[in-house]
DNA sequence: TAGACAGGAA
DNA sequence: TGAAATCCTGTCTA
């Protein structure tokens, strides 16, 4: 039912628009204004709910202060269809929260991409002598003749006589990547191989003799996928917050798949992280789990491997040596750990796997490279996903309070943030001296708090460490003394340090609860939300953990920084901006 | 046989 | 838009 007073605007060329906040009127209808003489808002009553019916088929674009902007694209319909959600369910919540008339278009636009998907199936069938083959079928035999007018999907296909067309088992991804490019995102039905059969059964208590059961959604999570029996289900991707415990998700997944297992992971420190989980929340031997990397090269019933490992090459025109891992064993489940960072080799691997199980795991579907229709075709459609939220709701990740605290650039230093140039600009506002007042002055307010702080530029880190007198860890630093950091931050004996990017992945510091972005990447949305996930662990005393991003006011910085937030700002995080000033000691000059 | 380190890749 | 980190292999040392 479209009510004036309704947050959202729907516009024809799909994009959303969402007011937060609505101005108070008094009886009368006039705007109730404050001392100052401005208007009074609060936030739209309706605001959370339509935030969070959006997030389901809609990707957050832009998100100031007053207005926030969504878009409706074809991956973002898809995801949510292979979820069960139908156009009329999207056109029903679309018309719930829209304060004007939804525009025809754009529902008749949704439900023509619902319509597609699935529309194109590609069924396994038996052949006379024994084998068998694959074919694409339509109950639309329109759109089966326009996607067969394509040299691209023409020449991956062969028809016969009665008109049929069949798909080689080779060219099964290469044809659903075509065919997603055109429009149509195709329903697998072909199954998958089992793969040789591998228990991995779950333990009760781990090898340290700690009680051990999955959590309720992480046990939700593994069904979902697996859901469906070999046609359906068993393909797609498990979109959970960092810290929700995304590898346990998979333990679930292979002891349901029960088969031999490819893992693909980031780095080899994940590498040896799904080793110690797998070795101690299941039944499986040491024997059984081998670490294929730099330092050992191990093939086992399951295997873990990195990304970077089978991407490989001697030279630029050499071939993949490492591929053909895939071939090693008889895998009856690839698990692909941040999906979201899948590098495009592995892509190409992928359509040639589309006979085994896949499971995607990442935090967020977003990739900064725009190929999340790859993701969708090749691994499969999101499966399940848990708003951070309603996990901080359940106690399983920790509440965090966000804050922007902006900066103003000194005199010196804004004279060569003007004279330099447009990519210049970013690393002069980034590396704003001010901001280190205002890091002292957040280190005052948190005292005794475990805090991290993390930075994109070494030379800034470094004169921060000198600064405060805090430790601090590059790419440069080597393994010993990483770890001796790590466990001295663990104990409590140092209460601050300073990481650079090493801090995006792979660091597991459960006690951390504050932490202070001073620099980021030119707006990568995932990498604010590794970092907030830093500090998400559930705290012993359930205390809340503090987020803050230190920017410099009316620059490039606070342009990135904004983009960077938008992830968040979809999970329902919400920034607190504050000025400088606020942070700045009564003795300190305030520039 | 482990480790430390250099060099190239993306 | 760019800087930084990481990974791999190969070579050297003890």
């Amino acid at each position: 039912m479209i009510r004036p007073d309704n947050p959202l605007i729907v516009q024809s060329d799909r994009s959303l628009m969402l007011h937060t906040v609505r101005t108070l009127v008094d009886t009368k209808g006039h705007p109730v204004r404050d001392a100052e003489g401005q208007p009074r808002t609060e936030e739209h009553p309706r605001f959370a709910a339509a935030r969070d019916a959006l997030a389901a088929f809609a990707e957050l674009e832009k998100s100031p202060d007053y207005l926030h902007t969504y878009r409706i694209t074809p991956v973002s319909v898809w995801n949510a269809a292979a979820l069960g959600l139908t156009a009329e369910k999207i056109a029903a919540t679309l018309e719930e929260y829209s304060c004007v008339p939804v525009p025809r278009r754009v529902i008749e636009d949704v439900r023509g991409w619902i319509a597609r998907y699935g529309q194109l199936k590609i069924e396994r069938r038996a052949r006379p002598d024994g084998g068998e083959a694959f074919e694409l079928v339509s109950n639309s035999p329109d759109a089966l003749a326009d996607v067969l007018g394509h040299g691209a999907v023409r020449e991956l296909c062969s028809i016969d006589a009665e008109r049929r067309v069949w798909v080689d088992a080779l060219q099964r991804g290469s044809i659903k990547q075509a065919l997603i490019k055109l429009g149509y995102p195709v329903e697998d039905r072909g199954g998958y191989l089992r793969g040789d059969a591998l228990d991995i059964p779950l333990r009760s208590r781990t090898r340290a003799g700690r009680a051990f059961e999955a959590r309720p959604y992480q046990r939700m999570a593994a069904d979902a996928f697996h859901a469906g029996g070999s046609v359906a289900g068993g393909n797609g991707v498990i979109v959970l917050p960092c810290g929700a415990g995304k590898t346990v998700v998979g333990l679930c997944v292979m002891n349901l798949v029960g088969a031999k297992t490819l893992v693909l992971t980031t780095n080899t420190v994940a590498v040896r992280q799904w080793r110690e989980e797998l070795l101690d929340k299941t039944g499986l031997r040491p024997e059984d789990v081998g670490e294929y990397t730099g330092d050992s090269k191990t093939v086992a019933p399951v295997t873990i491997t990195t990304y970077q490992m089978l991407t490989w090459r001697r030279s630029k025109s050499d071939v993949f040596e490492h591929f053909e891992l895939f071939s090693k064993q008889n895998w009856g489940l690839v698990v692909y750990d941040e999906v979201h960072l899948l590098p495009a080799p592995v892509f190409r691997a992928t359509a040639d796997l589309q006979a085994r199980r896949r499971l995607g795991l990442t935090a967020t579907l977003v990739r900064e490279d725009g190929k999340e229709d790859e993701v969708f075709c090749l691994i499969g459609p999101k499966r399940f996903d848990m708003p951070w939220k309603v996990l901080e709701g359940q106690g399983f990740i920790a509440t965090a309070i966000c804050t922007e605290v902006r900066v103003p650039l000194d005199p010196t230093h804004k004279a060569s943030y003007q004279s330099a140039g447009a990519r210049a600009k970013f690393r002069v506002a980034s590396e704003n001296p001010a901001k280190f007042a205002v890091v002292e002055r957040i280190l005052d307010k948190h005292k005794g708090a475990h805090i991290l702080i993390i930075g994109q530029y070494i030379e800034q880190l470094v004169a921060l460490s000198k600064r405060i007198g805090a430790p601090l860890i590059t790419g440069k630093t080597p393994n010993a003394e990483r770890e001796k950091l790590y466990a001295q931050f663990k104990s409590g004996a140092l209460a601050v340090l300073i990481v650079s990017k090493v801090g995006n992945f792979a660091i597991d510091l459960p006690e951390a609860n504050v932490a202070i972005q001073i620099s980021g990447t030119f707006g990568s949305r995932q990498e604010e939300a590794q970092r907030l996930g830093r500090i998400l662990r559930p705290k012993s005393d359930g205390s809340a953990a503090a987020f803050y991003s230190v920017v410099t006011l009316g620059s490039r910085d606070q342009e990135f920084s904004e983009k960077r937030q938008l992830f968040l700002t979809e999970q329902g995080y919400s920034y607190e901006i504050v000025e400088a000033s606020a942070y700045q000691s009564p003795t300190e000059p305030v520039s």
